[in-house]
DNA sequence: TTGCGTGCAAAGGTTTTGCATGGCA
DNA sequence: TGCCATGCAAAACCTTTGCACGCAA
């Protein structure tokens, strides 16, 4: 494995998505920079984002309106955790809990598909949205 | 609502989707079309594949390769289903089962989360791909 | 005949790549 | 000083849009 080097740009990267709970875009996190003072080229928040999805910190989800990327609390230990995105104000939930243990359990014992948590997406409207939608 | 012709390009699509049950893309749709002796535009391609998507018939997936479409035999009565994606050999598939709908069940009560199940993509490794990963 | 469907070309957007420069160790 | 990281510009991609023409009803 190479050398890496501690930058400016890559700490600003990492302590931007922290402050994402719901998740951002890569364009996103670049104005979001830029509002703090933090001058980060488009490329390099890409790249630093790369890294940080292979370090497994970070949730790399394509959608539609192209990726979004999350910070991820819980990456220790291969937990079982999935997003949830909604689907009208685009937020995204991180979700970890028993059934979802289970649902993986039973995928791979009766489907024999190893789930990869880091990926997985799901689609809906969050309580908010879902409580304007059907009054 | 206004009205809709049927042409030979609407018809020449949905066999095309009907035959991929491992999902794919609008342009391989569009070679698979031409290999079958159907002339079809990517434009068209990309126009009918949204009808299809809007009637529930098929699945459009958003994965890091671009867009992929599925056509969905549990359509009906809003049955809870998921799509399972391999990482490695790219092949879908289609799972209906009980614990999934136990999920969204949890997901609902326990999370306020309304699932849409027609978008929902997990990833990991199929059977085949898992056995040659792990000799 | 009417107007929806088609397909080409072009535009739009996101993500990646090449390359010279900058800056950490 | 050596070498990785950066950032600009350009390329590569996928997808959508505009518009004239074709074709189903």
């Amino acid at each position: 494995m190479s050398a890496t080097y501690m930058t400016r740009q890559q700490q600003a990267v990492l302590s931007c998505v922290e402050d994402c709970p719901a998740g951002c875009t890569a364009t996103q996190l670049t104005e979001l920079l830029h509002s703090r003072g933090e001058t980060v080229g488009l490329t390099t928040v890409y790249r630093q984002l790369e890294k940080l999805v292979q370090q497994g910190l970070v949730h790399k989800v394509v959608t539609q309106e192209g990726a979004r990327y999350q910070f991820c609390r819980s990456h220790g230990a291969g937990e079982a955790c999935l997003l949830i995105q909604c689907e009208k104000c685009g937020r995204m939930e991180h979700v970890a809990c028993r059934e979802l243990q289970q649902l993986y359990r039973h995928l791979q014992q009766e489907h024999q598909f190893r789930i990869d948590p880091r990926r997985t997406v799901f689609y809906g409207l969050c309580r908010q949205c879902s409580r304007e939608e059907t009054p």
